[in-house]
DNA sequence: TGTACATCAGTGAACGCGCGTTCACTGATGTAC
DNA sequence: TGTACATCAGTGAACGCGCGTTCACTGATGTAC
């Protein structure tokens, strides 16, 4: 590889890094061309040589937290030999890392492409892929379902508590402290499990 | 009331109906000031007579459907003696609510005001009306719980319920059929409620 | 190894446009007598 | 009822700014001989 090319990629990492770490502190919606750029220390028309838009740019943020989520989840759910114990720890991982990452973790379900443009398939199957981790404990416990009612199951329930965790931390309706949301989470996962 | 203030009140209540057609038509992400005033059949100076700005009409379409939403759900749930069906009456009407109403319902959830400005509170107060639906048969079920808790419950219920019905109607993930939704929604309340 | 030329990543000023909001103006409605 | 004046809702052109994206340029890297 040559000097050109090596440079091309350590920027490329370099506006992904500052991309991430702008929409950590700041929220998706305070996210701008020209403060990734500054903080890369680079030109602004560098961006448009990195990546196609912004939008792509985007699409690789929200890529690289799906990918630390799954690692959190992963960690949290594989070695709970308890099914209804395992979509606990599950569950209690989601809030965790929701808490910990929140804008992070809000981009990925607030951006939307322009109208026309689709999320390549790459990045919708990263999001499929949360799924997957839920779906083992789930068919020890439902072990009537067949594949597709697993991943139909699977989902409504992941839906379920994003639901529980997304209106949780934003400020409509009452707020609750940490512990009573945690501790809802628990006896919701437990009613729906068992 | 003399012509003037009558003819005030008409043409805010044109604006408020235009914005409500232009948001159920295309959705909050498209709506513009210069469409509503031409739909209203005013000069764009007229919205900031009649309103404070664009987040205020807005606050107020959003008042409008969740007035709509707060009557499906009462239609929905009131004469239903079981508890655990009346909460299940609430979720399918929410549902079906959120299907016909895709654009309106979505508003509610997706309007931020601008940093610094916080929603103002009858409208807050129009947010948590519709847990006191839940609340009900709720209580009924859980006759442990204080007033706090029974809150607390019938905010992690409705967040759950939304979590469901929201995901459904993004294209993230797997797309379900309608009957397919609707039975998974039924099956989730029967286990949470039993 | 050295020289001459080609390439193209990086540059940043400029473009372009969308769009919320303002403001000086005017004419119909309201008021005083 | 009629007249003279005051008010202010409605007007729409213009303001202002934010911000994604482009593009002609340049100099370091790569290539050919």
């Amino acid at each position: 590889m040559g000097k050109r090319e090596a440079a091309h990629k350590l920027l490329t990492e370099k506006l992904l890094t500052a991309a991430i770490l702008r929409v950590e502190k700041s929220g998706l919606e305070h996210l701008r061309a020209r403060d990734i750029t500054n903080d890369a220390g680079c030109a602004l028309g560098t961006l448009y040589k990195c990546y196609a838009d912004l939008d792509d740019l985007i699409i690789h943020v929200n890529s690289k937290t799906l990918g630390l989520m799954k690692k959190a989840l992963g960690d949290a759910g594989t070695d709970v030999a308890d099914p209804v114990e395992a979509l606990k720890a599950l569950a209690i991982a989601y809030l965790d890392f929701a808490v910990e990452n929140k804008n992070l973790w809000s981009a990925v379900f607030k951006h939307r492409l322009h109208e026309g443009q689709s999320t390549p398939e790459w990045h919708r199957m990263e999001n499929m892929a949360l799924l997957d981790l839920i779906a083992k404990p789930m068919s020890a416990i439902n072990t009537d379902l067949d594949e597709q009612q697993l991943q139909v199951r699977s989902r409504t329930y992941f839906a379920a508590v994003h639901g529980i965790v997304s209106i949780s931390l934003q400020d409509r309706f009452i707020s609750l402290s940490g512990d009573v949301l945690r501790s809802e989470l628990e006896h919701f996962v437990e009613r729906l499990a068992n």
